[in-house]
DNA sequence: ATCGGCTCGCGCAA
DNA sequence: TGCGCGAAGCCGAT
């Protein structure tokens, strides 16, 4: 069994926040679980886990909710503790204990600090602003004590550690060959490892195992008592309905993802971002059940192909998008775009617009545009919108508002309320490429856009079957309003 | 149906 | 310093 010093060494997926040997009489090991919702190929439990082993203490984890995370509704909230339930059982299996308390986070935290004195304090890496700040609290605290206790964080929800890309990176092609350099050494399982020191179980009630409820969604749903946006029919959070999709992916949609992935109706695609955000399955689980598939004996020239843009999508583009909210602190903004694409959208500030939509008018899809408005309509109801139309449909709110700054804000907002993987680094990503140029190239200068790269309804229609979309959504409309926000 | 130009800047070769 | 080429396209020429 390794010793804590080989565990805390230096090691590109990790990052010692609070550096330190244990604390010599500390009562366990305590795994903050922040970002990585999940008990299966988590590295950052497998830390917390393995630090318990060596010390000899239990283990337990923690999970902060806070009713008031920055844009987060009703069908966010119900998702997040479905995973949750999975993630409770899950932990369980490995003899840790998850204890779901409301509340601010860091708060939450330094609190289950104090009742239960652990030697080490394990965290995951969630790169979005709010998630950074929440750990410098914890950090900062945990730093500040008498005895220091350290805090080592992991970078659980990639599978190339970002630490390996210390600076803001360009574009997809200025990643793409650094990633490819060292994915062979990640591209690797993560061993299964149980908590061998069990809980006192003495009567003295000092000492005894973290007491948390099981959880059950409908108890914490009415705990929190959070509105908005509407929930979701048919769109289930965890671990266990994300394994469910990505073998429905492998075997059903996989080997024609290549070709037809941008395909309507059904969907070609793994739909997994949204379990991907929550941290209910590992990109690391995803990439090594596609690969395998490519590894099969007399795999058709097709799949591999498929499985090859498949894992450019789901690594290369996914850590490129929070290589940029890691690195680039304006990542929610047009300021945080390149210097051509401000400059151009500036030069054309004050080009007319022909066609001017309220964010009121957005939200409710009453533009002239079937397909835009059936785009949005999508998000509405399903918390999801096909792919191919989320670049167009931020590239029309652009050509719609008064200026470019209104249109990322709305892009923003709508994209983080009603999308089911709002506020992830893919989303600040889409938009800032579709209105801000990022990660993109100049194109021919045009109104509104200058050199911003554009789409347009007649060209789109030619590369997608619109007619069949829209007709889609028409069907989902039936019999129901929109469940707006309130 | 296919092709080239559009337009900027990174990163590598030299 | 020069040069190739790029997160998902558009448009007009052929």
């Amino acid at each position: 069994m390794a010793d804590w010093k080989t565990l805390l060494a230096p090691h590109p997926r990790v990052r010692l926040l609070v550096q330190g040997a244990p604390v010599a009489d500390g009562s366990c090991v305590l795994y903050w679980m922040q970002r990585a919702q999940r008990a299966k190929a988590n590295p950052a439990l497998n830390l917390a886990i393995a630090l318990g082993n060596s010390l000899k203490l239990p283990v337990w984890a923690v999970f902060g909710l806070t009713p008031s995370y920055p844009e987060a509704q009703r069908r966010h909230y119900r998702f997040l503790i479905e995973g949750l339930v999975d993630t409770q059982a899950d932990a369980a299996q490995l003899g840790v204990p998850l204890v779901v308390r409301l509340g601010d986070p860091p708060a939450v935290v330094l609190k289950a600090v104090e009742e239960s004195r652990p030697a080490v304090v394990v965290g995951d890496e969630n790169p979005v602003r709010i998630g950074q700040c929440w750990r410098a609290k914890v950090a900062e605290s945990l730093s500040q004590r008498a005895r220091p206790i350290p805090f080592p964080v992991v970078d659980a929800d990639v599978v190339v550690p970002s630490s390996l890309f210390p600076k803001e990176e360009y574009a997809a092609r200025t990643i793409r060959p650094k990633i490819h350099r060292v994915l062979h050494e990640w591209l690797k399982p993560l061993p299964v490892i149980k908590a061998k020191t069990p809980w006192p179980t003495d009567e003295s009630g000092q000492g005894g195992p973290p007491q948390g409820e099981p959880i059950t969604v409908e108890h914490l749903m009415g705990q929190i008592r959070v509105g908005g946006v509407g929930e979701v029919p048919n769109y289930p959070g965890g671990t266990r309905e994300a394994e469910r999709r990505l073998q429905r992916f492998v075997a059903q949609r996989l080997a024609r993802y290549g070709k037809d992935r941008n395909e309507p109706i059904p969907y070609m695609t793994s739909e997994l971002s949204a379990h991907l955000h929550f941290g209910h399955i590992s990109p690391l689980t995803i990439a090594l059940a596609v690969q395998k598939e490519a590894e099969e004996a007399g795999v058709a020239a097709e799949t591999k192909a498929s499985v090859e843009s498949y894992l450019e999508e789901m690594i290369v583009r996914r850590e490129l998008a929070i290589n940029f909210v890691a690195r680039n602190p304006k990542y929610d903004s047009l300021a945080g775009c390149p210097d051509w694409a401000r400059a151009t959208l500036a030069k054309h500030a004050n080009d007319p617009r022909p066609k001017l939509y309220t964010a009121t008018q957005l939200e409710r899809a009453e533009t002239h545009d079937p397909l835009w408005n059936a785009a949005q309509k999508e998000m509405t109801l399903t918390g999801r919108m096909h792919n191919y139309l989320r670049m167009y449909w931020a590239k029309k709110i652009l050509e719609w508002s008064p200026d470019p700054e209104t249109a990322f804000a709305v892009a923003l907002d709508l994209n983080d309320r009603y999308e089911m993987d709002g506020r992830d680094p893919n989303g600040y990503t889409g938009v800032a490429w579709a209105i801000g140029g990022k990660h993109d190239r100049p194109w021919s200068e045009r109104p509104i856009f200058g050199t911003v790269r554009y789409m347009s309804y007649d060209s789109t229609r030619r590369k997608f079957d619109s007619e069949r979309y829209i007709a889609y959504v028409r069907g989902l409309e039936r019999g129901g309003s929109l469940p707006l926000g309130d």
